[in-house]
RNA sequence: UCCUCCUUAGCUCAGUUGGUUAGAGCAUCUGACUGUUAAUCAGAGGGUCGCCCGUUCAAGUCGGGCAGGGGGAGCCA
């Protein structure tokens, strides 16, 4: 058996010492020929393995490089030296992978996120990037028992879908047709997929949601949580090609239920990686404030993370109509004093980022839930309110990211979903399947959908999705 | 896709009005030292200045094009 070892946030977590233990990890630092700082990934903190002296052939010594793997045997012991509690007296030290520091491109030593972001493949064993995606793998966890506990079903809904309706954005193409031009044509030009794989033209999914709402009117609530695609040329630092989302969808449920959830949901996923991630969200949050630091003044934030995460878990978030936000942001000095690029003049216009920032991060100083958009700028599955205007549809503004969720109660009367769908041009036919769940037993019901990236930004407050999903899609990049 | 900035050693960056052999810190290598905390000290190696074209006696430096990257905008989650 080889596995037989301590991990190393185990160990330092208890006090207890004069022990032997086995540690294996991957060398962060060695200095002086005697200290290394072990890392194995269990947490951001090392373990300090001494190497007394004279104990190790110099060949041996030698292999103990920045990114060497390494097994260390030897007793815990009472730190002789400031800075740990306990260390590892080691007795013995295998080398179990050698890494070449001449070609190794990590150094002890602050690299640019830029760079690092090049070498994705590695950058997993960095402090920053070992935190955030502990915290990643925490708030995933944190999803999942959330919605267990409330009894939601999880749902797995396609990734490949042959409904090219749903309207979320430009779409991948999934074919095995070949792509020299020799794909069988119809009369007027288009391809023919009749020979294709399935059978018909298939893409990959923009959203879960319409086959949410199926399962939903059997189950009650439930939720998806997986990967969606969108070949839009997006090119932010809150987007990507290919992004997790999470999707609750319920039964019996309209606007207000449905923002009650999604609050809720927000503010317990945040406080799990508060209660389960302290140590990693601290370095995050000092990470940030000396990154902040390198800005002018006026462009910092107010708050440090931690702050921002305590602030957002202790208050209720904002809530107001996209008509009330009209008329703060139309009667604003910003607005009055021409500062906006694109400035309100009239109802019925979609808010613009610089308005949803202005609302978050100038006005009110927290989360922001919008609701009761005009139709017209809205998707068709969304209720029409009673006003003939408006629909409720709901979106949450974060404070530094912007849309973190966009929800809305579904249209569940067959006529009012049909016409709408007819307005702006969506093929009833083709969504045919969907609009049984309106035939048969349908019911008021609602749901969201939040961009898990999104959320795993806010936690962390990093700056550019690339670094909070391990390998990045986006235009013109899908290495490794 | 649009606007804008950037590209010089493995990394982070200096590089003056265009002028002789392009620099620093860190990293790496060699040695010294040994209870260090991104150790310290001494020395060494390391460059097609992103690529192409142009202006000029002379281009890292000026102009144009292309590529890659950052930030902002749009689309959205």
């Amino acid at each position: 058996m080889f596995g037989k070892r301590i991990k190393i946030k185990e160990l330092l977590l208890s006090d207890n010492v004069n022990y032997q233990a086995t540690v294996m990890g991957w060398v962060r630092t060695f200095r002086n020929n005697q200290f290394i700082a072990l890392n194995d990934g269990s947490t951001n903190n090392n373990i300090q393995v001494v190497v007394s002296l004279g104990s190790l052939d110099d060949i041996t010594l030698k292999r103990i490089t920045t990114g060497a793997c390494i097994k260390a045997t030897g007793e815990i012991i009472a730190s002789l030296g400031k800075g740990q509690k306990v260390e590892l007296n080691a007795s013995s030290i295998e080398i179990l992978g050698d890494s070449d520091a001449e070609k190794f491109p990590l150094q002890p030593k602050k690299h640019s996120l830029e760079f690092l972001r090049e070498i994705a493949h590695l950058r997993f064993r960095t402090n920053t990037f070992g935190a955030i995606f502990r915290v990643r793998h925490s708030l995933a966890f944190a999803i999942h028992d959330f919605f267990n506990k409330k009894g939601f079903v999880y749902l797995h809904t396609p990734i490949i879908t042959a409904s090219d309706a749903e309207g979320a954005g430009e779409m991948f193409k999934v074919t095995t047709l070949p792509l020299d031009g020799t794909a069988p044509r119809n009369e007027d030009g288009s391809i023919n997929f009749k020979d294709d794989f399935f059978g018909r033209n298939t893409n990959l999914t923009v959203s879960g949601q319409l086959e949410g709402e199926l399962a939903a009117m059997a189950f009650s609530d439930i939720y998806t949580f997986g990967p969606t695609f969108r070949a839009e040329n997006s090119n932010t630092t809150r987007h990507l090609a290919e992004f997790w989302m999470i999707e609750p969808e319920m039964a019996f449920h309209d606007l207000e239920d449905n923002m009650n959830l999604a609050e809720e949901f927000i503010k317990y996923i945040i406080r799990y990686a508060m209660e389960n991630n302290r140590e990693d969200l601290e370095f995050l949050s000092q990470r940030l404030e000396e990154e902040e630091k390198q800005k002018p003044q006026n462009e910092r934030s107010e708050l440090g993370l931690i702050q921002k995460l305590d602030f957002v878990v202790n208050n209720d978030f904002e809530r107001i109509t996209y008509t009330e936000a009209i008329d703060i942001l139309k009667e604003c000095s910003h607005n009055k004093k021409k500062k906006f690029n694109y400035l309100i003049d009239k109802w019925g216009i979609d808010l613009q980022s610089e308005h949803e920032r202005y609302l978050v991060e100038k006005h009110f100083k927290k989360p922001v839930i919008l609701t009761n958009y005009p139709k017209e700028i809205k998707a068709f599955y969304m209720r029409q309110n009673d006003d003939g205007k408006t629909v409720a549809a709901m979106d949450i503004l974060a404070p530094g990211i912007g849309e973190i969720v966009g929800g809305s109660q579904r249209e569940e009367r067959f006529d009012k979903l049909t016409e709408r769908m007819k307005e702006m041009h969506i093929p009833t036919e083709e969504l045919d399947w969907y609009l049984d769940t309106r035939r048969f037993g349908a019911c008021p019901h609602a749901g969201f959908g939040l961009g898990f990236e999104r959320i795993v930004q806010f936690v962390t407050g990093m700056g550019n999705i690339r670094d909070v999903i391990p390998f990045p899609r986006y235009p013109k990049s899908a290495s490794f």
